[in-house]
DNA sequence: ACTCGAACTGACAAATTAGTCAGTACAGCA
DNA sequence: TGCTGTACTGACTAATTTGTCAGTTCGAGT
């Protein structure tokens, strides 16, 4: 019976990957970081996710607590997305993680051209 | 059609964490963290798994460079596996990664004790 | 001779995640 | 009036990842 990453791991690598894990988190984040976005901004900015994964993503990510959700509870809608005090804690470790991201990303170029 | 972090990113981010995405990757390398072993000591220090994904995973590691496959080519098999030297440079990234990790895993605690 | 353990592999089934498509409410604009 | 944009939800389908199970090869132990 496979296991999700979700569910509460002893290991605290595992435990911080479950809140950075899916498949646009990080690229989420990625932007955030920068500063507040609305929904359609987002959407646009990165254009390949769909608007479901955006927002389950997102509402996942509040949920999580390193998100903030801004509802002006207007219609038609407008919702403003921005990074949590507490996510703000996240961002030395996705610096880390995006320092050696980059390098990785190098270094897998440099492979792919000497062996194609 | 969904895809997979695997297929190569532009984010730094989706790039580091598709070395490290995986089930058990954390926690292999969390064990592998304090010296070499074999993948039966490993089996057995992480009981969950089963051999068919350790040693998947375990592939998948050495397939990206951060772990090394050390072969003693006798039959039975005796198979030690280690952090490579650019593994290595994952180290301080894992333990900010763990350090996060940790509060979490606490965060997470007391907030479910609050509401059951 | 028989069983066990080592480190795997292949074929396949089950769980999990991602993605598609349709549909909601209502303001603003032509 | 009709169309578009906003931020979603529900019901599914499809892709990916995990996991199960059997089988391999050969040395050591009983």
């Amino acid at each position: 019976m496979p296991v999700s990453k979700k569910e509460v791991s002893a290991c605290p690598i595992d435990s911080m990957l479950s809140v950075i894990d899916g498949r646009w988190k990080g690229t989420i984040l990625w932007r955030l970081l920068s500063g507040p976005m609305r929904t359609s901004e987002l959407r646009r900015s990165v254009p390949e996710i769909t608007e479901r994964m955006l927002i389950r993503h997102l509402h996942e990510m509040v949920e999580d607590g390193i998100l903030l959700r801004h509802d002006r509870k207007t219609i038609p809608p407008h919702v403003r997305y921005s990074i949590s005090p507490y996510g703000m804690t996240l961002a030395p470790v996705l610096e880390k993680i995006c320092e050696w991201g980059r390098k990785h990303q190098a270094r897998v170029k440099a492979k792919t051209k000497s062996m194609p």
